[in-house]
DNA sequence: GGGTTTTTATTGACTCGTCAATCAATGAAA
DNA sequence: TTTCATTGATTGACGAGTCAATAAAAACCC
């Protein structure tokens, strides 16, 4: 019963499993059967259409960090203001999109991974410049040439709550890391008054 | 040859070899062969002693915790004041001892690890506590009641830094990362006058 | 002290599972 | 009849943990 045009689909559907599986486990270690049974197909297949298990986790990566760009985009088109639009890039990492249980755990893994595989540590690296580029622009408007350091704070920041709200509790909260990220950025703008 | 009382060294030699090859590797994915032959020992004896391949992990966790402990502990001992104190606090954790690449290394899988082993969470929120609570304590003479707020940012802040230091440069610079949490710091401190 | 037994240290060889990757085979559209 | 979709079965490698065997120190016994 092939049904032509189900590449797209299956990779789609690969991805999500990935996803899933990565945050049931919290590791890598998940077996490719696991991720293409979750997937509703054979493990063969999955090799078919991504040729390897690294592929395929390079490719779930990918899907994370675009999910998050484009949480990140959403909110900056409505923001108003140098200070509205970093609030929006704040709030955008920690929205239940991507504040999720399996998204941290992937999120781990890409860390750990981005050690040794340099598609990782690139992709990594673009999330990184592009958040201290929104950040830095719009600092600069708010706190002048203490901009780069303080983009620096903040963005460490996000990433260091990040890290420990999901490993805190049962349920991340996105709220106080949000009001955590936010409170330290008003004190980086009354600083430079 | 067996020279009686080997078992403490052996277990120690373990240990180290450990985060040498969590630091080269970058994983888990270390094989307990690999471990054993660093540690200059074969395979066997390393279950011998150790049982598994987990609790071989989980000791050198306990490890590298110790030592952080013990950095903490020695800074605080010469530390004047509650602001010498809380800048003790940063500078031990990004002291050369503590902010090597394979020290990073095994931090981040003791992260990946937290998520689904229970010994391995418990070991993180004790390193968590200890130091909210010496934040906590001497902010409180700095910042008020400010302090717990303050406390959160501030080992947020570390906790990123460290993350985006250990990744971002061939050699993490703590220098940089120090400079930057005291800052914060030193903002927490300017808004509580 | 000399002989025997227990304890500690140590490893090579082996077992047993697991898993990524491949392949040959099947079926259905084009 | 070519091309796409799909899988069960298989291969091949690797790796955790076990075991039996060796050796030497120590403890015990007369």
């Amino acid at each position: 019963m092939p049904k032509l045009g189900m590449e797209p689909i299956r990779r789609a559907a690969l991805v999500d499993a990935t996803i899933t599986e990565i945050g049931k486990s919290g590791t890598l270690d998940v077996t490719v059967s696991q991720i293409a049974k979750r997937a509703g197909m054979s493990s063969a297949l999955a090799h078919h259409y991504f040729g390897s298990k690294e592929q395929i986790f390079i490719a779930a990566m990918r899907h994370t960090l675009s999910l998050y760009g484009a949480g990140v985009r959403g909110a900056l088109a409505m923001a108003q203001g140098p200070r509205g639009r970093i609030e929006a890039v704040i709030r955008a990492g920690f929205s239940t999109t991507n504040f999720r249980r399996e998204v941290v755990a992937a999120w781990l893994n890409f860390y750990v991974l981005a050690q040794t595989n340099a598609e990782a540590r690139a992709l990594l690296l673009i999330y990184q410049n592009r958040m201290r580029s929104n950040l830095v622009h719009d600092l600069r408007q708010l706190v002048g040439d203490r901009a780069e350091g303080a983009a620096e704070r903040i963005a460490g920041l996000i990433d260091g709550l990040y890290l420990r709200e999901a490993l805190g509790r049962e349920i991340p909260s996105g709220e106080d890391a949000t009001r955590q990220v936010l409170e330290a950025l008003d004190l980086e703008i009354g600083a430079a008054q």
